[in-house]
RNA sequence: GGGGGAAUUCCCGAGUGGCCAAAGGGGGCAGACUGUAAAUCUGUUGUCAAAGACUUCGGUGGUUCGAAUCCACCUUCCCCCA
């Protein structure tokens, strides 16, 4: 199957300026093409991951990546998708997580002898001469089409300011700038970029008169339709430190049923008619394609090793309750009143609730464990010594615990 | 530049002098049911030394026995006119 069918069989093909000649372009191992990708944050999340499989794909089938870091857009801001503007940046900030975004973005593309190229918009974004740019590019933007594209639409209740407007004029600059250096002849997006796309190849038609194409990536939705890779803390990052490897791999572990196909169609690179297997698993068997996710995912963005030993804690914990594998949470003599520690504290210390109060309803409404019992009075003590060696296993609800051992 | 309106707890959104830690919904958390799923049902959802106390309704000052609520100024946002 050429590169283009896979892509298309696995899902990830949302919008293409021509199919024709973007099929005829990546299959032939022709392209050179461009992600951009806005430093926001110190960590790539999983949106990131997918445009970076997708890159890895079509490298894999001899084309040429560049991976393009916003560091020139970023200072402005992409409106797209969103219902409020984005707060303003330092250069620091964005300097800082620029730097971040190449480390992780080096675990998964080969940049070695010319196989791919990274580079950052800052280097001509911020040279631009306003009134020069305005002449060389704005004549070619019709504010009307502009207002008239969906992202900008969904702005107009909320309020767009100007500094966000230009954000398409930006990006276009980059595909136009990307073109006459590199001969990028293709950029690739998440699917809410597709008028922000469009716009450079316009600008590279109207002012170089060349063809270049466009494709996006379907977003990963859930059958709900929203956007995965969210929790309430916020993003699922893709650096260790941010979200564990085993919070990772539990939250692929817990994609509904009906977003599982999808998610190993659209992230993994299994082979699809591995995946024509499991679609025909049905309830709970459907629990083993989640693990086959699970231990994918962590893999590809971990190791191996962070996918094996996720896999096996999360199995011992569900199974028996216990596990050799966990975080741990260490308790400080000082935490300890007359050589005892009190449930709420232990709870509070061990980061498993954020405040008392919070532990108090926990406790009281049957949601705390420890060592496998159930505890349900708030005033329960545990002695120093529990903690020695093997330590307290403390459990909040089902799926959330941590080992507490004392610390020195 | 002129005129009008708004800012409430994680989010939306009621409340317009004491009965307000503040309705309702969403979301979250916990419990039941299950398959570590979804749906459903129940409880809960500011903090603490917990039948009590303390902090919170954009900011600062003021009026009052008492302010989310009234007044002044400030900040931010929206709408209409230019």
């Amino acid at each position: 199957m050429q590169i283009y069918d896979e892509l298309k069989a696995r899902g990830l093909i949302a919008q293409v300026s021509s199919e024709e000649d973007v099929s005829e372009l990546i299959n032939s191992g022709k392209a050179i093409f461009y992600i951009g990708f806005d430093p926001t944050a110190d960590s790539l999340h999983v949106g990131h991951f997918m445009a970076l499989c997708l890159m890895k794909r079509l490298q894999m089938a001899g084309n040429k990546p560049i991976a393009l870091i916003g560091g020139g857009t970023a200072m402005v801001g992409d409106p797209s998708g969103r219902t409020d503007m984005r707060s303003m940046m330092t250069p620091e900030t964005i300097a800082y997580n620029g730097e971040c975004f190449k480390k992780q973005m080096s675990k998964f593309i080969d940049f070695s002898e010319g196989k791919a190229m990274m580079v950052n918009n800052a280097d001509w974004l911020m040279e631009l001469n306003y009134v020069e740019f305005l002449r060389e590019v704005g004549p070619h933007f019709s504010v009307n089409n502009m207002l008239r594209a969906e992202c900008y639409k969904q702005r107009m209740e909320k309020g767009l300011s100007f500094l966000e407007f230009n954000y398409m004029l930006m990006q276009s600059y980059d595909f136009y700038e990307l073109f006459r250096r590199y001969g990028c002849n293709l950029q690739f997006g998440g699917d809410d970029q597709w008028s922000n796309m469009l716009g450079g190849t316009e600008l590279i038609r109207r002012k170089l008169r060349k063809d270049a194409h466009v494709m996006t990536i379907n977003l990963l939705l859930n059958s709900e339709g929203k956007k995965m890779g969210k929790t309430v803390g916020g993003a699922v990052w893709l650096d260790p430190n941010k979200t564990s490897p085993y919070d990772f791999y539990q939250y692929w572990r817990n994609v509904n049923d009906a977003d599982v196909i999808k998610c190993l169609k659209m992230l993994t690179f299994l082979p699809l008619e591995q995946i024509a297997e499991m679609e025909k698993w049905e309830g709970a068997q459907l629990n083993r394609a989640k693990e086959i996710l699970a231990y994918e995912l962590t893999a590809l963005v971990h190791s191996k090793e962070d996918a094996e030993k996720s896999q096996e804690t999360a199995r011992a914990l569900f199974a028996s309750g216990g596990a050799a594998e966990m975080p741990t949470a260490e308790i400080e003599q000082a935490d300890f009143v007359d050589g005892a520690i009190d449930v709420l504290t232990l709870l509070v210390k061990t980061g498993l609730c954020p405040s008392k109060s919070e532990a108090r309803r926990n406790v009281t409404q049957g949601g705390v464990e420890v060592n496998g019992e159930k505890v349900t009075d708030i005033a329960t003590t545990f002695p120093a010594e529990a903690f020695v060696g093997e330590g307290l296993v403390v459990k909040r609800g089902k799926k959330t615990f941590k080992k507490a051992v004392l610390k020195g």
